[in-house]
RNA sequence: CGCGGGGUGGAGCAGUCUGGCAGCUCGUGUGGCUCAUAACCACAAGGUCGGCGGUUCAAAUCCGCCCCCCGCAA
């Protein structure tokens, strides 16, 4: 309890968007962190507003929605005069300025096991290279992306099941957990700085809606690592040639039927009946839809999307 | 006013350009066939064609306004 007494008098400053990092500062707000302000993406479409935002709001702290990072920012920071800075998720590189603010550095939780798998999407891409296991990671940050100390790092193993939204989930309950403890070690200076090692180091791009794009030459165990990658967001798709206009198709529910003769039935990328589905064949398997969506149109079970356009059956997709 | 697609029995769609009986597939119900069936055959029920207004002898269809859903872009 005396901890709580001592660290309460802290000036943090939470920086965060996504949902990972509503879980973050939740717990921080719980464990009774003295947050002067939060920074925060801005809002970009009115409907999703960030997590972080929501949360802030609704305990009534001072938010901070910057477009840029300049030099008026950085002045605001500092006369917040924080000692410590915590980041998960922002989706800003931070200045220099910024990063050292704060008398007890910044701390940064990143959804991976640094040095793998740095940058904003890391959790996607431990799913899209089939990794069996991830996990977090908190670090003391410098002005690289996620180069900097290794503070406290843990692992969580990957399920076959698990896609983007239940390894998110996974993780950003591990990831609060993990920086509630090192905060207070951090503060007494019982945690150990671990220096990356940059040779074995991966760095991961910014996920976009075209990344979803399934190329059917692909392996299918691969086509399936992607869609749990991009479950629900940005989700993976295909387009289908109906009358000389190329109609956009979502696949929103699939499953990996594995094929370990190397012999196919079908062209790669045609479709076929798989009973209540529809089957698509790929490299190595077949990719079973349960549920797809046109372009236009509402997601459908495979079923009575055959109902509607018999011609689907038969077709190649592009 | 960012670009585009769409709203038609319970589900999915066609029909709209060129106005003229409300159609198709599936499902549902009844009967038949069958040792039997999610199969097959016959019949039936089920519609304010998103809403309001306009044009017309006549509007799902043409014109105007509005509502809602979705894809893309941001």
């Amino acid at each position: 309890m005396f901890e709580n007494k001592k660290t309460s008098k802290l000036r943090i400053i939470f920086m965060g968007t996504s949902a990972l990092a509503g879980v973050i500062l939740k717990s921080l707000i719980k464990e009774k962190y003295n947050i002067v302000s939060v920074f925060t993406q801005p809002d970009r479409d009115k409907k999703k507003e960030s997590a972080v935002k929501k949360i802030a709001e609704a305990h009534k702290i001072n938010i901070n929605q910057p477009e840029k990072l300049d030099e008026t920012v950085i002045s605001l920071v500092k006369n917040l005069k924080p000692d410590l800075i915590i980041v998960a998720a922002y989706g800003k590189i931070l200045p220099k300025k910024i990063i050292e603010t704060p008398g007890l550095g910044s701390l940064n939780v990143h959804a991976s096991l640094l040095p793998k798998f740095r940058g904003p999407s890391p959790i996607q891409n431990a799913l899209l290279a089939g990794e069996e296991k991830t996990g977090v990671t908190i670090m003391l940050m410098d002005e690289g992306i996620d180069t900097g100390d290794i503070l406290a790092q843990e692992e969580i193993k990957i399920s076959p099941e698990d896609n983007l939204k239940t390894l998110s989930k996974k993780i950003s309950t591990l990831g609060a957990k993990l920086l509630i403890e090192s905060i207070s070690r951090w503060i007494e200076r019982k945690l150990k700085r671990i220096k990356q090692d940059d040779f074995k180091a991966t760095v991961c791009q910014l996920i976009e809606r075209n990344d979803g794009r399934i190329f059917w030459n692909e392996k299918a165990e691969n086509i399936y690592n992607k869609f749990r990658a991009f479950y629900p967001w940005p989700g993976i798709f295909s387009f289908w040639e109906k009358d000389n206009f190329l109609k956009r198709i979502k696949f929103c529910e699939i499953k990996l039927k594995k094929n370990d003769s190397h012999e196919r039935a079908y062209s790669y990328g045609k479709v076929f009946k798989s009973g209540e589905a529809i089957g698509i064949q790929a490299p190595g398997g077949i990719i079973v839809a349960e549920i797809i969506q046109m372009e236009g149109k509402k997601p459908l079970p495979a079923k009575d999307f055959i109902i509607g356009h018999p011609d689907f059956i038969g077709s190649v997709l592009k």
